[in-house]
This record gives C-alpha cells, structure tokens and sequence, in this order.
DNA sequence: TAGACATCAGTTGCATCCAATCAGGTATGG
DNA sequence: CCATACCTGATTGGATGCAACTGATGTCTA
C-alpha cells in the first residue's frame, strides 16, 4: 500500500501508531453500543475497513484488552465484553466512592473558572427543562450537561490517577446503558439534576464532607435506576 | 526458528499468547525495580532474550502501555515509566480510599475462612517481630504478611472491579519504593503491624465504618512514611 | 570556531507470508 | 440412527522483510 503523507484522510498522520487509532475508534463504537456485546472483532474485517494490515489491529486489540473492553481467547478472537446487573451494581459502588473522593477533593481545590464551568453546565440545562422540545434531544442535552458536570469536577480534583481510575471503569459499561434509564424518564432526570445543584452548592462553600456524602449517594442513585431499568425493560439486552 | 512442542522451556504452551507472557514477566521485572525507570525498552533486545520475532514484543509493549507502565514514544520506542513524589502521594490518597471501601466491604461479607487468613497473616508475623532476626529477612517477612493481609481483605470485598482497580494502581508503583521505607526501620514496622492488628479486629466486629476509617489511615500514614523516605534518603531514585 | 546541512546507523511501524489451531461439516463404523 | 474420526475452510499467532522516522556524527561554509 502507497502512503500518501499529504493527503487528508484520516488513517495518515495522527497520533502516530496506526494501533492507538484502531483502539480508540473501536472503543467509541463499544461505548456508544454500535457495536454490540458479544461480536467477534475479525482481524480481517477491521484491517479492511480502515484500509490496514492486520497487524497493527492485533495490536489495537491487545490494547483493548488491557483496557478491558473485550476478552481475547487464544486462536479465536476477540469478543466485545459486556457486563452483568450485578457488574454495573459492582462497578457503581467503586464509582460512588471515586467520584466522592473528587467532589471533595473539588471542594477544596477548585478554581473560578471550574466552578464557572461546573455551574453553567446544569443551569444552561435548567433552561432548556423548562421548554417543552422533543424527547429525544432533551435526553441527548441532558448526557452533554451530565458528562460536563462530573468531568470538571473530576478535573478539579487535581488528581490524574483518580481521574485515570474513574475513566478506567467508566468505559466498562456501554454508555447507553445508562442513557437508557434517563432517557425514558423526566422525573429521573429532574431529580438528577437536583442533585447536581446540591452538589455544586457544597463544593462552592468548600463543604468537603458534604460534597462528597452528596456525591456517593448521587451516583448510587444513579446506579440503582440503571440496574433496575436493565432488570425491568431489557433483561438481556446486556451480557 | 525451528519449534520443540514437546520441550518444557518456558516459551512454549503457557497462557496461549507469547505477548501477555513476555508483558507479565518484563511487568514483573519492573516493579520489582530489575528493569530501572527511564529505561528504553528495545524490541529487538527483548526478542531476542525470549527467543521470539518482533511482532509479539510489540503487542506485549501495548500491553504495558495501556496499563501505565510504560509509555510509548512514536518512532522512538518504549520506556518504563516513573513517578515522582507527588505521584506517588497522589496515587496513595486514591489507594486510601478504595482500600478503605474494600475494608468497610470486607467487614460485612468476610466468611470465617478468610479471617482466619487474615489473622494469621499479621499473628504469625508477629512471632518473628519478637525474634531478633537478620533484618533483610525480617522486611521480606514483613513484605509478605503485608501482602496478605491486604489482599484477604481485598477479596472478601467480593468486589471484583474494586479489586482491580487496587491492582491497577499497585502496578504504578514499583514494590521496593515503599518497600524501602520500611526496610530501614523496624519501629515504623512495628506501628504498621499494630494498626493491622485494629483494623483486623473492626472488621472481625463487622464495624463497616471503623474499618473504613482505620485502613484509609493505615494507608495514607504508609504513604507519607515512603513518599518522606524519597525526598531524604533517594530523592532521584524515582524519576 | 560556530552553525547549518547532509549523511548514516539504529530503531520503529507496517505489510506480507507461513504455520498452528479451531469449528463445523462429512464420511465411516458400530 | 448415533457416535466418532477426519477433513477442510476460516482465523489467529508469529516470523520476516522493507520503508520511514529519529538522533547523532561528520562535513562544509561563513
């Protein structure tokens, strides 16, 4: 295969090693349920698709499974892993208790501008609760509006290996997993954003204890509806 | 090169795949500090010490890469990486607390098999403690009954993804970092022993929140204890 | 002498080739 | 008719070859 090193597609010159680009790719479409629990991810297949060998995507798999998104099982494959009830319960509780480490560790070292930021992303979302809009991009707003309020937090907890830690078990659950249980539910989401707003308040007054007590209990909730949606709507649309 | 299927040298039939092999033992090597920090990892000198081609010493760098432990420079290669004394503080104050999850855990779900292991794992070091010893024996002891205690109550969490998470962070830390801390100082030792002896005793009673607090403080003294033996003793050992 | 530039050895990144292994289907014997 | 052995296509695992990139050394010039 000629290289073209001047042309713009995307599968010359990013990140440098064709492998980490497979990875994270194939990693979005895991976390975004496009592609679904259980498929073989085919050497052949993938280095077709985007135009490779098969080599750098070994590679990209191996680093998927470090990462835990699938399972390799020698001479066969790699198969896109999926998780339990009883794995999204177990991941919540270390979740819980991460994510309250950050907040209260956010109480006291965050900034102005994080706290701009950790304010603006459940207000601006208050507005748009207010207006009646259609379904669908209310839940999408809400996941925009979710994920800005914990990463700053996450962020201004000034720890990168706390941060690492929660990304790590963030991307073992599909994330529509969770968007389900919201998506379906206004009332969920009105109380989750309540709860936001509890927790920013107890941050900005540097109430480290508090934010943090908030926090777990925030998630656990979280987790709670979650489990019990899988349980309720689709069984076995997971594992 | 010509493989013997029937030989019983290690490179061939184990785990299925050569490159989780080569990246558990090089992970080996490097937390045990064999391999030094900064260390540029070459494929061709690694091939050619496990008797094997190229291609699996490059997934076994991915491996490693996605798990932290080394990092990968484009065109240049792999190098294992170190941590500096705010790392390692950082890295602490997460393992703090998600042993202490593991400890409030533990306290409700341990069966009496797992006490029983757990109290010989500080009981029977105990005995040696009143020996008078060498001390290179002594800290090897001590090395090992600290592993046990912790991973006792680590698996009667029943948590699997605490669990890994805990390794996760273990692995970012080479072992003779915090083991040297203590080496040096049977006093720090004895102490060490002591608050075993009390969290031991609070999960025993199935006091949740007592073993939390208590082994979320065993923790963070152990770090401060190795992060302060850094800055006196080896302030450019790491990094 | 200092700095810019060409060259070169060493190394990585990827493609291609071959061997080993597995799953499923088919033939064969009981 | 069922069970077992075997054969075959599909797929992974590993080896090798070659191009591209990096850093360093040496050379030329002002």
């Amino acid at each position: 295969m000629t290289r073209e090193p001047h042309s713009s597609d995307e599968k010359t010159s990013y990140d440098g090693s064709m492998s980490e680009r497979v990875a994270s790719e194939l990693q979005h479409r895991i976390i975004l349920s496009k592609i679904p629990v259980g498929t073989w991810l085919r050497h052949d297949a993938i280095a077709r698709e985007f135009g490779i060998s098969r080599t750098p995507v070994r590679e990209a798999l191996r680093i998927m499974a470090a990462r835990g998104l699938v399972t390799i099982e020698p001479h066969r494959g790699a198969r896109v892993n999926g998780q339990s009830v009883q794995d999204v319960l177990e991941i919540g509780v270390v979740r819980a208790d991460l994510e309250g480490l950050a907040a209260s560790l956010a109480a006291v070292h965050m900034d102005d501008e994080q706290a701009e930021r950790m304010t603006s992303a459940w207000s601006s979302f208050a507005e748009t609760l207010e207006q009646t809009g259609p379904r669908e991009e209310l839940a999408e707003h809400w996941i925009e509006s979710n994920e800005l309020f914990h990463s700053t937090i996450l962020e201004a907890s000034g720890n990168k290996y706390l941060q690492q830690a929660i990304a790590d078990l963030r991307r073992k659950l599909p994330h529509n997993i969770s968007f389900g249980a919201y998506a379906g539910s206004s009332r969920l989401i009105a109380r989750n954003m309540a709860e936001h707003q509890m927790i920013a308040e107890a941050i900005l007054a540097q109430d480290a204890l508090k934010a943090r007590d908030l926090m777990n209990a925030h998630i656990r909730k979280s987790v709670e509806a979650t489990a019990h949606w899988i349980n309720r709507k689709a069984p076995n649309t997971v594992r």
